[in-house]
DNA sequence: TTGTACGCGTTATCAT
DNA sequence: ATGATAACGCGTACAA
């Protein structure tokens, strides 16, 4: 059998009431109670049970997070910037993935407020605003809302510095981790042509090129290529953040929070 | 304010149980109840609680998948097959990463024990048994437990048959997703080389050879270079259909399920 | 400072 | 076939 409150009560002589209230770090409680209600819970290795706790007070402690496609390469990352921020404070994420269609994520969300998640993040294009339940969306500002997304124009400047003097070509795959990103480079080519590769490798570049590739932290490219890194970590922790920011019902106006990519030289330094 | 069962029953003019016997699908209900208890259930727009049912019943319909790294690029490709399987029949995941630490695994493991989660899914190496949870392993054996492992020897001699005739350099990065593959390969090399990249790019091969480069569904590749895929997604299906049997107690004996990777030919027919 | 008692929304056990 | 009622484990006004 499990161990539960009244159990812990019992043995130390108190009340649940008191119990809980111990356990929830209450300062009106005799120290000597404290003592030994914290005593009896170590002996009985008491664990304080969520789903019980969820249905009586207030919070689940978890996070719904919906993306179009979990199988993208940058959902890993994303969840764990995630879950290093909400884990601190006892939070767990739970991923669906809706496939864009608008039949799942609406039960998608049915699902997850059956659930009693404290907060959503939506990873997959359209925010949606939902009343009573802190949300942030991923890569689209919604109206009205909060939303993390990608600094684009951040990431052409730095390509475009890159790009000095040199032709540049734009070479997109199925899924690109950048779309809106262009350089819109275009002076007359003096030093070659500059190769920015985002979601496929459809050529080799010439060697007297210089090549970009777009991916994330994990990925691995051909020695002596660049990168452009999706910053899909960081976006977890920010949105982690803002969310708990909101939780807490602190500050945080609506608003958009942008980060920029990072773009490595082959050797991994930041340019 | 939430709609409850008390406000469906009240409404219908039954009892709490009556309208918990409806939506359950019990069979000894008369047509003229369920179809009066259904009826009220659309019109308030009712939806079950699941922390209540989770409290109440015997399953919260939640699975916690812990890896050891979830940033690593497969993840997503698994949690989706595991989604793919589990969402079907209402189960969601709990996605947790351990850092290799074993605190945090012990931490991890209290955290959904305590929210009731009917299965565990270890991708983090070391298999943990865990009393009355049913609990699969990814890549490593349990000793008496269900465990989902790549087949590194089809690799290998998918792989051999590829090199014949060929010298072959297999090159490890830091998080080799093959790491026992070995073709093992050291006959005379009479048509140049084979270079297999796994987990990093570390060189450009020489333009007569062929190369192979080791990753997810997700990972992009230089035109003309080879695939051997790591079968994240079959293997979070698999993972997700193992789980379901064990949890409807059927047949299933203790074993280890095993998956082979495909390698694809740079136009990505399977070989 | 601590105890009492009720509520959270379901499921399950008896009755009827 | 259905109703009444007791769990499930915890939080929390209210009382003492």
């Amino acid at each position: 059998m499990r161990v539960t409150m009244a159990d812990v009560a019992r043995e130390a002589g108190v009340n649940k009431a008191t119990v809980s209230r111990v356990l929830r770090g209450d300062s009106r409680i005799s120290a000597a109670t404290r003592e030994k209600v914290w005593r009896t819970v170590k002996d009985l290795g008491y664990r304080p049970d969520a789903v019980a706790r969820g249905l009586s007070g207030s919070s689940t402690e978890t996070v719904g997070v919906l993306f179009n496609d979990l199988s993208a390469p940058w959902t890993g990352e994303f969840l764990s910037g995630l879950e290093r921020v909400l884990g601190r404070v006892g939070k767990e994420c739970i991923a669906k993935s809706t496939m864009g269609l608008q039949e799942r994520r609406r039960n998608a969300l049915l699902g997850l407020l059956a659930r009693h998640v404290d907060a959503l993040v939506w990873c997959d294009g359209l925010p949606l605003h939902t009343e009573n339940v802190a949300c942030v969306s991923i890569g689209n500002s919604s109206p009205g809302g909060v939303s993390i997304a990608v600094d684009d124009e951040a990431a052409a400047v730095k390509l475009r510095r890159l790009a000095a003097g040199r032709k540049v070509r734009h070479i997109k795959g199925e899924n690109p981790l950048f779309p809106s990103v262009d350089t819109g480079y275009s002076e007359p080519a003096v030093r070659g042509t500059l190769l920015v590769f985002d979601g496929a490798f459809g050529e080799s570049p010439d060697p007297k090129d210089d090549a970009v590739v777009c991916g994330c932290q994990s990925m691995c490219v051909p020695a002596g290529w660049y990168r452009l890194l999706f910053p899909a970590f960081e976006m977890g922790v920010l949105a982690g953040r803002v969310l708990l920011n909101m939780l807490r019902g602190k500050g945080v106006r609506p608003e958009t929070v942008t980060v920029a990519p990072s773009l490595l030289s082959p050797d991994g330094e930041p340019l």
